[in-house]
DNA sequence: AAGTTGGTCAACCGCAGGTGC
DNA sequence: CGCACCTGCGGTTGACCAACT
């Protein structure tokens, strides 16, 4: 048996949402706000739109605290980086990037960002010297690894629930040490010198840096397309 | 000026996972 | 436990516009 469609598909109107729409939209969930149930939101507000359609066009563009273009450099790269770390997790990576949606971040990487990462790494490849990262504070760069572990843990507990970390390969780089690391950091342009410790990014982690942290990003990095670059993916 | 091409981005589609009955 | 429904996600499409020929 089929899934049934979400809804009648004659009977909505599709396509570009007219000013008129947003104004109802936006009016009802001034009033009523949006943790309701979408599928009855637009025949309460008055719409002859999909629910789906709704909370599409509420989440990727009518939010108070959305922002539109204008993408700074910082941004471009943090993509950049989350991209070649966990793939396509375009909502993942859109929770670091304050006002940007999952969608706006996907255009983003296809029309500009893609183009560019293979341009640098056809460049890199044919001059076989490493492209400088933008300059990060070491600060910055703890907090956004911090912030990705917390992440890809979660995701990691969720997805491979009970899993026991003395089960887990371990990958190379975690038999690094710390000088192999920071240059391994260093080149991803997650720090802006060779200073930034495994000891220092796990105290501010938390003070835990162990197998279980990293062991549970390593269960999680295995169901990820690999890299061909083996550094790559494994922050 | 008109036609073509390429870039951008809003919107749609289909699927997976979660939840309640 | 199985089913139906709902939400969220990632991939894709298509309309629009600017640049180019």
């Amino acid at each position: 048996m089929g899934k049934a469609p979400c809804c009648d598909k004659t009977k909505v109107r599709r396509g570009p949402w007219s000013p008129e729409e947003d104004i109802l939209l936006i009016n009802f969930a001034q009033k009523h706000g949006t943790g309701g149930n979408w599928m009855t939101l637009p025949q309460k507000a008055g719409l002859r739109r999909c629910g789906k359609s709704c909370r599409l066009r509420w989440m990727n563009y009518l939010r108070p605290d959305i922002k539109h273009g204008g993408y700074t450099e910082e941004e471009g790269y943090i993509i950049s980086t989350l991209y070649k770390t966990i793939g396509s997790k375009w909502s993942i990576i859109a929770s670091h990037l304050p006002g940007r949606t999952d969608n706006d971040v996907k255009n983003y990487w296809n029309t500009k960002l893609k183009k560019k990462v293979t341009t640098i790494a056809e460049d890199t490849e044919a001059s076989q010297t490493p492209t400088p990262a933008i300059d990060h504070s070491i600060d910055q760069s703890k907090t956004f690894i911090s912030e990705l572990l917390n992440d890809l843990n979660e995701v990691s507990s969720k997805s491979s629930p009970g899993q026991e970390s003395s089960n887990i390969n371990i990958p190379d780089w975690f038999a690094y040490e710390n000088g192999e690391m920071n240059t391994l950091l260093w080149e991803l342009g997650f720090a802006s010198s060779s200073d930034t410790s495994m000891q220092e990014i796990g105290d501010h982690i938390g003070g835990d840096s162990s197998m279980a942290s990293i062991g549970s990003l390593w269960s999680f990095s295995e169901t990820m397309p690999q890299s061909s670059a083996t550094n790559e993916l494994y922050i």
